[in-house]
RNA sequence: GUACCCGUAGCUCAGUUGGAUAGAGUGUUGGCCUCCGACGCCAAAGGUCAUGGGUUCGAAUCCCUUCGGGUACGCCA
């Protein structure tokens, strides 16, 4: 059951507009840009006197004087050339709250008809340790697959192995020319084989017939040579094993862990649908499918290249004929690096041509990327990647030096402390990165790797942390009906309110930081209404008993929050 | 060369799709712990929204010019 303020003020004002015979499509209300005039304001007037050939305060006044009849409403002014200025009664206000309190979604709606949203977030490749390329995706994705399955959308999230490209042909042909052949495969680590891959990748860079050599591997596995096939298993296996560490860590889940080698029969059947539709040419030594070019030039999707391999174009479109016939996918929305941003629109327009993905919303969300001090990709002091492990123990022995040392006589254990400091360390990581949009790409200064003060994790940790502080040292009170007596409760009311409005915009725009942006708004409320609202000194027990209530609903709703951008909120936060 | 993106406070960024007096963080300066956690709060200073034009009641937002920056452009993924 929702129960959703602007709603109601909504269909209010809706109710007006029919009276009065004007088109209810502008009968809808936004937060007020002026706060020192009202809670809401409705422009409808200034839109309407156009349509309507009158004097939009003429308009607006109509309006006032109907809306002046309900009693939920203070006040309700016409200013400035015809903005129509709404204030809230406490009462009311804190009738809608009291109903948020005792929800356990807080009010929030949810879709009727859920759709099945594949998600891909990870990308992560064979024998590659994770740098902060993937970060932003593994961390955007995570949030966004939290805020769909919150408005009751039905998620499938896909780490996307990329497992089956001419990297592993390279690693393979390095195997072969330092050991002589594949014999002793099992028995190298992850470190080792990661060795061999960059080893790889400098000879190639050197030598072109060792580059063709590598390719021809990678036909053959893909043909099916069973020694190349056994290799290549334990390599995919102990990969992904590394890889589960890294999102654990994270705290980033997929729930399949399928790549582009599961992709590969279906290449065949795009191939085929693509000469079918005869939209399949040979040009080049290569098989491809040439895209509209009328708005812009665009190159053609390379489905087989003149090896006889398939590219990553091909293993995208098969896969997306999986999502969509195996997973029955609505929607399929790619977090992935806005640079790609090319090929995916290639990628898109090819399924359509072919068709194999229809009725299907298939979305690139491309992001930014994360920057050093020089406002350039971020690298290590060497020139580098930056290794994700690497930046996590970082964050962590930052995070670490503000916090006690283990001591057990306090009951602070190794165990526990170590805990606590990976929950502040990933969560002031994944704030940073989900503080900015999604498609800018933001600078991640070596310093900031832990920052507590000002818009950070740590910060709404904190608030958190103080208010279970404020819980057990008023035990003795009981949340009660919340009253609203000052500036600072009504501000917090008034913020708490639009926890649907920010939820359902997040996830229609696809953009975790109006989340982020409104947990940081409500906890810096929070620290006001904390300075100026004692609750143990209260004026008197209704308004100890309201304020707790509204400390409560604000620690709930902020863990919510906290929750929905992945980011775990601890009991309390300790100091050294 | 072609296409796309961007330019807002010293720095990093918001700005709910065209609305009123453009907002945060950080940095700088000053104030607030005998009172529920100061990783906090309050205040001050800081802007010709790159530039020039246009569209209209109204533009940071839409259209064009110029300047400056970024990214991508067929057999790597």
């Amino acid at each position: 059951m929702s129960y959703v303020l602007e709603e109601i003020i909504n269909q209010k004002l809706k109710t007006v507009f029919l009276a009065l015979n004007l088109d209810d499509k502008y009968a809808v209300i936004k937060i007020s840009d002026r706060p020192d005039l009202s809670d809401f304001q409705c422009n409808a007037a200034l839109a309407l006197a156009k349509i309507e050939k009158k004097n939009p305060r003429q308009i607006a006044e109509c309006i006032a004087q109907q809306l002046r009849k309900d009693n939920d409403f203070d006040k309700i002014s016409v200013d400035g050339p015809g903005f129509l200025n709404i204030t809230l009664k406490n009462e009311f206000l804190a009738s809608v709250l009291d109903k948020m309190a005792e929800d356990q979604r807080f009010g929030c709606a949810k879709f009727a008809k859920p759709k099945t949203i594949v998600l891909d977030y990870g990308g992560p490749n064979v024998a590659k340790e994770m740098h902060v390329g993937h970060l932003r995706s593994a961390v955007i994705g995570e949030s966004m697959r939290r805020i769909e399955d919150f408005v009751g959308n039905k998620t499938i999230s896909d780490v996307h192995f990329g497992d089956w490209g001419t990297p592993i042909g390279m690693i393979l042909a390095e195997v072969i020319a330092q050991d002589g052949d594949l014999s002793k495969i099992k028995t190298y680590n992850i470190a080792e084989i990661t060795r061999f891959y960059k080893q790889a990748n400098i000879r190639c860079k050197e030598d072109e017939t060792a580059k063709e050599t590598a390719r021809q591997i990678t036909a053959k596995l893909q043909e099916g040579d069973e020694i190349y096939r056994m290799a290549w298993k334990h390599i995919r296996q102990i990969s992904v094993d590394a890889v589960k560490e890294n999102y654990k860590e994270l705290g980033v889940h997929f729930d399949l862990w399928l790549g582009e080698s599961d992709a590969h029969n279906t290449c065949f059947e795009i191939k085929k649908i693509a000469q079918d539709k005869g939209l399949l040419e040979y040009d080049d030594g290569a098989y491809i499918i040439r895209l509209d070019e009328e708005n812009k030039p665009k190159p053609p999707v390379i489905i087989e290249k003149s090896d006889g391999g398939f590219t990553y174009q091909a293993t995208d479109l098969a896969t997306i004929k999986m999502r969509v016939d195996d997973l029955k996918a609505d929607e399929i929305i790619y977090f992935v690096d806005k640079r790609q941003s090319l090929h995916f629109e290639q990628v898109f327009e090819a399924a359509e041509k072919l068709g194999i993905a229809p009725n299907v919303k298939l979305k690139h969300i491309g992001f930014g990327t994360v920057n050093g001090a020089d406002g350039k990709p971020f690298k290590t002091r060497d020139g580098g990647v930056m290794n994700l492990n690497d930046m996590i123990k970082m964050s962590k022995a930052k995070v670490a030096e503000s916090m006690p040392k283990a001591d057990e006589s306090k009951g602070i254990t190794q165990d526990y402390l170590d805990n606590l400091i990976s929950q502040v360390a990933v969560g002031a990581i994944k704030f940073q990165d989900l503080k900015n949009n999604i498609a800018s790409g933001y600078v991640f200064e070596v310093d900031d790797f832990a920052d507590f003060d000002g818009k950070t994790g740590p910060y709404i940790q904190y608030a958190v942390a103080r208010i279970n502080s404020i819980m057990n040292k008023n035990q003795e009170i009981t949340p009660g009906n919340i009253i609203i007596t000052n500036s600072e409760e009504r501000n917090m009311a008034l913020k708490l309110t639009q926890l649907n409005n920010i939820v359902f915009r997040a996830e229609a725009e696809c953009e975790p930081s109006i989340v982020s942006d409104y947990v940081y708004n409500l906890a810096q409320l929070f620290s006001c209404f904390y300075n100026t609202s004692p609750i143990k000194n209260a004026q008197s027990p209704d308004i100890a008993a309201s304020r707790l209530s509204i400390a409560l609903l604000t620690r709930n709703v902020l863990i919510k929050m906290l929750n929905l951008l992945g980011i775990e909120a601890p009991n309390v936060m300790l100091k050294a």
